[in-house]
DNA sequence: ATTGTGGCCTGCCCGC
DNA sequence: TGCGGGCAGGCCACAA
């Protein structure tokens, strides 16, 4: 599923080959996926004539920017959304997601005066599109992410560890596997109350949100080491404890009861 | 405010 | 071979 890394690879593909193309049509075939009151009459209305002039992101929200004063594009995957331009995948494979070329699934389509478009294809459609998107609504965006902005995320609080970072108004970016990976990393069990870590280990899971985001940016959010043991019967890879599964934060949890603690 | 829960979307996979 | 049920997770509405 899209994370933050899927998300920034949609967003070089984006600002490498859809900046300055006149946008030519704009379709828009499910209503359902355009948020915000949004309809494609006024999406069309709105970028017909302009071109996309940036492309942006925080967390899993992909921003374009439009020229003439026109408005912010805010683009969400969802779970099973891809980025198109041309025909070209950001991502050549997602997990969890079918990866069949499928036009049905095509939800938003932004056709350019040359011929080619910028498509996103959901086939669930948990994703949307929403014109001037409120971007105080996501917290700092997980790259980058320092130490002490870490401890201000964390705070005193006593909700699980894990759904503290997956908590989008407080840090972005962070979904579920990417998460279950990270903590994994870190040694950190993701029932602790966010609130109890000391500041060693605030510093610890710091470096490892880093270092997980710049290892895998280029391999995609699934390619992880605790990833392929996120099964039944599935054993640490690093000590052969069987994992536990849990819910935690609402979603499907996997750790290793001995070294994450 | 904080934390937790349930529902939504629908393709896919497993078991019968 | 077809069918039904469960599952996946990001996000939102809602409750206590």
């Amino acid at each position: 599923m899209p994370e933050l890394i899927e998300i920034e690879a949609y967003r070089r593909l984006a600002e490498a080959k859809a900046l300055g193309r006149p946008i030519a049509e704009v379709v828009a075939p499910d209503a359902w996926w355009l948020k915000g009151g949004l309809t494609a009459g006024a999406l069309s209305d709105a970028l017909v004539g302009r071109v996309f002039t940036a492309a942006r992101r925080t967390g899993k929200r992909l921003l374009l920017e439009t020229s003439g004063a026109g408005p912010l594009l805010g683009l969400r995957f969802g779970m099973t959304g891809k980025l198109l331009v041309d025909g070209t995948a950001g991502v050549d494979e997602l997990i969890y997601s079918s990866n069949r070329d499928v036009g049905a699934w095509d939800r938003l389509m932004v056709v350019f005066d040359d011929g080619g478009d910028l498509r996103v294809r959901d086939a669930r459609r948990l994703g949307g599109a929403e014109l001037e998107p409120d971007e105080a609504r996501l917290g700092p965006d997980a790259a980058g992410l320092t130490p002490a902005v870490l401890a201000r995320v964390l705070g005193t609080s006593r909700a699980p560890l894990k759904a503290r970072l997956m908590d989008q108004a407080r840090v972005s970016g962070l979904g579920n596997l990417l998460v279950d990976e990270i903590l994994y990393r870190s040694g950190l069990d993701p029932a602790r109350p966010a609130g109890s870590l000391d500041p060693a280990e605030v510093r610890r899971l710091a470096g490892w949100i880093r270092r997980t985001l710049d290892r895998l940016g280029d391999l995609g959010s699934h390619a992880g080491e605790v990833g392929p043991a996120r099964r039944p019967g599935g054993v640490c890879p690093r000590d052969g404890t069987p994992l536990v599964r849990r819910t935690i934060g609402g979603r499907t949890t996997w750790s290793c009861p001995t070294h994450q603690r």
